[in-house]
DNA sequence: ACCTGAACACCGTTCAAGT
DNA sequence: ACCTGAACACCGTTCAAGT
């Protein structure tokens, strides 16, 4: 049998010379975590996936996060980190540009969209978000006391529109079960939604988006008048 | 050894003979997840549980359903019956009687709460709510166009309060993970959040129910009347 | 003291094999 | 033809046992 040769290339690959697989840290599970929900379409985050990519057993992930619930929360704080609170205008064009941001950042993977109505955003980075937007309706004339209110339904918009979106593989489209569902809609016996048929399904996502918030501004701006 | 007493209580249970084990069908189907979402404190609806209840494996379910996303369809529509569509008043009370109703129904369970983002209501009830809805903005004078868009709004303003409400085991509490996290606004680095944290926290999820549709009709009726 | 393999108690879905 | 036990490919979480 020949000597091995000791310049062969190395098949085994020593897990401590791999380049930079760094140690395990709650910063490098969070990034993985956004990593594979932004690569993965659409999959739900989940820690054993997590743990495989960063050569570990799913246990040792609890050294660093409570569990799922709350890596759940650390990811959705760190990906609020990019919704973008100064722009320029009027307060109102600030307020759609900071929601519309905000509506982006979560609609960028359909698993950080569906996350938002598990967690509370509690965060950093929902405080800055939620400082910016009481900020905004002031300068609008709105009270304190409507405005409080008002960031809790301004979020909740937001987020139910990625989560719809999220959700709906497709479901608007032509030929897709809401416009099944309309075709089914007799003059007879639903003769509203047979009416308004077209109109239900008009627009794009962006015109309706931003035909909500100017419904939402509106109703605030003139509730905080009428007091 | 003595005989069998022919008299004796019989301890095996012929399924047959057990009362009104139905044979399996959708609606029975169906109606188990409901029950169970019902009594089962916030789990997650389950075919395997759902089987289990009904006497058989998991697989024999796919005979009268096409899989968990059918099902939660279905289970919504059937939840969606019990919203009330009349009542009386004005279109404004009526509507907000709608609203509450629909929430209400939805808020039953944690489980259902949280399905109202993941299938799409199409259903015949949803298809009914829809055209009560209509028909009330069309009596409070909104256009057609405006009309048509605003019940996807109304519809994710019910959806978003529940699910928020689902989600957070008591997450608004004294002590919970909002105030603290209002606590950790400072006066410096998020002035109006922490000038506004008691505002923020005021108010029963009625009053907030509430004034939120307030925001949402104010805002449809000066869209619709400013065109 | 720290870490983790293996186990626990679940999932939804598929399909071969049986009646 | 219909039905389903068992398997497949996953889950999150726990914990005993090892270093």
């Amino acid at each position: 049998m020949p000597d091995k040769d000791p310049f062969r290339e190395s098949r085994v690959e020593s897990r401590r010379s791999r380049p930079a697989k760094p140690p395990l840290s709650r910063d490098v599970i969070v990034e993985e975590a956004l990593r594979q929900m932004s690569t993965e379409g659409g999959a739900p985050l989940s820690l054993r996936r997590i743990a495989k990519a960063l050569d570990t057993g799913p246990a040792s992930l609890y050294a660093y996060v409570d569990g799922m619930s709350e890596l759940q929360a650390l990811v959705l704080d760190h990906a609020l980190a990019g919704v973008q609170t100064d722009s320029v205008g009027s307060w109102r064009e600030r307020l759609e540009a900071l929601l519309i941001s905000h509506a982006t950042v979560l609609a960028r993977s359909p698993a950080l969209a569906r996350m938002v109505f598990q967690t509370t955003a509690v965060g950093p980075n929902a405080l800055r978000i939620n400082d910016a937007v009481l900020q905004l309706l002031a300068e609008g004339g709105v009270d304190q006391a409507n405005a409080a209110w008002a960031i809790d339904l301004l979020d909740m918009f937001v987020s139910a529109t990625v989560a719809e979106h999220a959700a709906d593989t497709g479901a608007a489209q032509p030929g897709g079960p809401i416009e099944q569902a309309l075709a089914r809609a007799s003059a007879g016996e639903h003769p509203h939604v047979h009416a308004a048929r077209d109109d239900i399904l008009s627009g794009t996502g962006e015109e309706r988006f931003r035909w909500g918030v100017d419904i939402l501004v509106r109703g605030i701006l003139s509730r905080a008048q009428s007091q």
